[in-house]
DNA sequence: CTGCGCTGCTAGAGCGCTCTAGTGCTCCTA
DNA sequence: TAGGAGCACTAGAGCGCTCTAGCAGCGCAG
């Protein structure tokens, strides 16, 4: 309990050599001999020293941390982390991590960030107004992962319109007509999906737009199916939905209404957690690649912290998966 | 970009007053006029300085800093975040997380935080040996959330075994005589919730075990449903998962062989994770109560900072919610 | 008028690192 | 033998706060 009183200057005594040679050891760069780099750590692991982060990162010049904003809970997000840590770690940066919660907002979030003073933030699936992530990157480097935003942020995200022109293709191929789009609304990426379902059924002659208001969750999926399901005559024959727990939502709905999906419904999702490919459930759905998404936000972060300026926006192209919630139309259909 | 090099010592100057005297202010201790505090803040504010947090936690004697280890993309462990980051705010603690994932182990999650000189852990479903969590107690204190561990470590959790108790009794009283568990395996909590389950199976007079391996997952509830249906005769009439996923992902499978549920099987999950309450969904669950857990487990830090002696395990009791996965066996079942 | 307690404020020594600007030393080359 | 070049290492001044001591000034009891 009480271990932790060990500083720099009782490893350097007990090896025999400065205090600024032990931080040379610790720091790994050059100007100790191997024989001395070893008695050093030798006389720390006696010690069970561990370097303090708070007094080193106040005595470097760059703190080389980058500060991330998630929501807490959104399974998407949690793949990014991961891609992340792995990356940034690689590029010499330290990750520091700021959740937001309904409790706890983003701005607040960013505050505590900013108050660490991280070189540079990473905002996944921001839902800062432009405004307010402007005034932001005029202070530091920004990345919105996820959310395209304009003006001085740099942004790294899935081609989303491309994503739904993907699906919306796949089920124009299956002989679908009838393609109805579980929306996102204000969430981020909605937008673009929206403007890719459009231009993928414009590009199959113009087929007609069924647009239900869906949203993140399996719930507003359900409520898009029970809406679906009032549908008396000419009910769409293909759903495509805004995440894959939309999609999810809308299936267990339908299911327990007697409609059997591929064969009277087919269903596409977007993101491909990790469930839409357990073989139970065989979601077909539009991948986002979090460990591309994660590499190009890190790799972004550290072009901007070596001075390059803020290029376009990073594209990741997305993948159709295609699985089992998926098929040809039925005649008669 | 060069507002952040603005420091107290420059809101001072404009303020026309000491460093020390803006410190003051901004801990919000006694020792400053109000018309003063006034002049400090406007000060402050046109500066937009932000105090250092790495400057002062080095120089405070406490960091007042709690580490946090969590598992990425656990949905429950982002519930007991949210209810942590509140508490701690209004204990006057600072919450600091390190993330694990399957790249980053949970030992390495927990260096990161002792290198930041945390002055307690709070370990969420820790995986950690008994062993390893012994010896990091005996450096700081330490919360094990969720999971029981013998040895020094404090222990927020669910009384588990209650919980299956109250799941099988449910069920008991609806009629099933043949009442299955989704097994957890080495999971958190899960050697409990087997103990529970025996013991109402027991109480109830000695009803047959009836035990599947089972998972976190729905990945895992959905081989497991695959097992059950295989079964020709005597198949359980009732289950009792794990946790809610794997319930679902149990659900799931045996609704698509055209079991009706709860009409043929009734299924109990465990946590009450959000889904579990839509409508759509329904799932009868025993409730894990994240807002007392990360009360509790603030509670337990601050005591144990306050020099309290480790004292028993704080067991949160479980709560039945009954929705619409459970019904009375039907005659002849 | 002295002495005391208070309030409001300041000086300055840390906190545990980093990092620049050296100081010796050995080894080479001219 | 002098004059570098290089390597191994050290001294010491920060980094931006916190916090203990201490000081000035004021009101008030004795």
């Amino acid at each position: 309990m009480a271990s932790d009183r060990v500083t720099m200057e009782d490893v350097a005594a007990r090896a025999g050599v400065s205090r600024a040679l032990v931080s040379i050891v610790f720091r790994g760069v050059a100007g100790a001999s191997d024989a001395t780099r070893e008695r050093v750590l030798a006389a720390a692991r006696e010690l069970d020293y561990r370097p303090d982060t708070r007094a080193s990162r106040l005595g470097r010049s760059r703190t080389r941390m980058i500060g991330v904003t998630f929501s807490v809970g959104a399974a998407f997000h949690g793949d990014l982390l991961q891609s992340l840590y792995t990356h940034a770690d690689a590029a010499g940066y330290e990750v520091v991590l700021s959740g937001v919660t309904p409790e706890r907002s983003e701005s607040a979030a960013v505050e505590t960030l900013l108050a660490e003073r991280c070189e540079a933030i990473v905002a996944l699936g921001s839902t800062l107004g432009a405004g307010e992530l402007g005034r932001l990157a005029a202070q530091l480097p920004v990345v919105s992962v996820l959310r395209a935003v304009s003006g001085g942020v740099d942004v790294v995200r899935t081609d989303d319109a491309a994503g739904l022109q993907l699906a919306v293709a796949h089920l124009v191929e299956l002989g679908h007509e009838r393609i109805a789009l579980l929306d996102g609304g204000r969430a981020a990426g909605a937008a673009e999906r929206r403007r890719g379902y459009r231009a993928g059924l414009r590009r199959a002659g113009g087929l007609p737009e069924h647009v239900y208001p869906g949203g993140l969750t399996e719930l507003e999926g359900a409520s898009s199916a029970t809406e679906f399901l009032a549908l008396e005559r000419d009910r769409p024959t293909a759903v495509t939905a805004f995440n894959d727990r939309c999609a999810l939502g809308f299936i267990d709905v339908v299911r327990q209404a007697g409609l059997r999906v591929p064969h009277d419904v087919s269903v596409v999702g977007f993101d491909d957690i990790s469930q839409a490919a357990y073989p139970h459930v065989g979601l077909t759905t539009v991948r986002q690649d979090a460990e591309q998404l994660g590499t190009a936000a890190i790799r972004t972060v550290d072009a901007r912290l070596s001075g390059a300026a803020p290029g376009p926006a990073t594209v990741i192209d997305p993948e159709l998966v295609v699985r089992t919630s998926t098929a040809p139309l039925l005649s008669g259909g």
